[in-house]
DNA sequence: GTCTATAACTAGATAGAC
DNA sequence: GTCTATCTAGTTATAGAC
């Protein structure tokens, strides 16, 4: 997101923040506008509607986040290690960026029509890139993956997770808990 | 939920119903009354307020987990046993009450604080029930888990997120998934 | 680019008739 | 137990001044 302190980026940020908080619906604009600096109405001088403001944090977190899975798990030849990066990745991305990513998975919902097929189909790229990692261990090592999609979601959907519970004061780092996780889903992996 | 069609079960129903396609801010009363069969104001004949349906629904659904989650896996000694079923039971569950679930998992921010503290208290229970059959097979058995919690946290995170692609016409049944993410959880647990 | 004022609307909740 | 009518408050979005 470019460390750019415009006025818009600090809408959006304080915007993430509070979607997540009290959920997009809950929110109203006013309050954004007071955390922001600003009054009510100029708002709407930045963006056309509380729709779009929502809608560009999540159609930017996907592409950022596609951008930095790729680049993540570009340096390695293999599958293994590519997993256990992708496990560190999207656990980190959850925790570091938590009000984006909060709301990225959430608010999928309160989208309309258009903007919801757009992030949808990022979000499917992004899977598919996972997808990948499982495709090319089967084919390479002869991973036990009986159902690519469902180790997919599975993994999605538990380091997904981590971030509603970790603490930067608890006893694991996120290196810990990532390679607890990409063990967790290896050890089945390989056959014995 | 005893099968009692009166109206305050026909409102608790058509509620969860649209707090899981909404939202709970995002909806309101009178829709849910249309959809009930009665006018907007009638609803406050049943329900002091929307809070207090949208507490009944988490309080009455954590309940019951807790009830048959503990019946589900009281008939064996064996935690691997123990651990199948649970896995089972959680993600049968969350997909035949998906809307129950969906609002117990994702609506405890709307919760008022009183009730915050109850709903939590009972899914900090349910939540125990399971890192007991960690505890259980770690002493008996001897299981390789490091983390009791994170591993309960990446079972119940898992398992509820199915609910969210599962498809009754698809290729998979709930038995099926239910047995793959057991494996997958349990291939790591035995010293090899 | 931000302000103030306000229009247009929606929602939760109440009251009293039937 | 349900209806209708209404109160009250809060919301998004607009318009025009500075």
């Amino acid at each position: 997101m470019a460390e750019n302190n415009s006025r818009r980026e600090i809408i959006l940020q304080e915007a993430a923040h509070l979607f997540r908080e009290k959920g997009y619906q809950a929110t109203n604009l006013r309050e954004l506008a007071k955390r922001s600096g600003i009054q009510g109405g100029s708002i709407y001088h930045h963006f056309a509607s509380k729709q779009e403001i929502l809608f560009q944090l999540m159609d930017h977190t996907m592409t950022d986040m596609i951008d930095s899975l790729s680049a993540a798990i570009r340096s390695s030849d293999c599958p293994a290690e590519k997993l256990r990066r992708a496990v560190h990745f999207h656990i980190e991305y959850h925790i570091t960026g938590p009000d984006q990513t909060y709301i990225t998975d959430d608010e999928l919902r309160n989208l309309e029509p258009d903007n919801y097929l757009k992030v949808i189909a990022k979000r499917d790229r992004y899977q598919q890139i996972i997808e990948g990692i499982f495709r090319a261990g089967k084919e390479q090592q002869s991973w036990r993956v009986t159902d690519i999609k469902l180790f997919t979601r599975a993994l999605i959907q538990m380091c997904a997770g981590v971030s509603s519970w970790f603490s930067f004061d608890g006893p694991l780092t996120i290196a810990d808990i990532a390679d607890q996780y990409a063990d967790m889903l290896c050890q089945g992996l390989f056959e014995r």
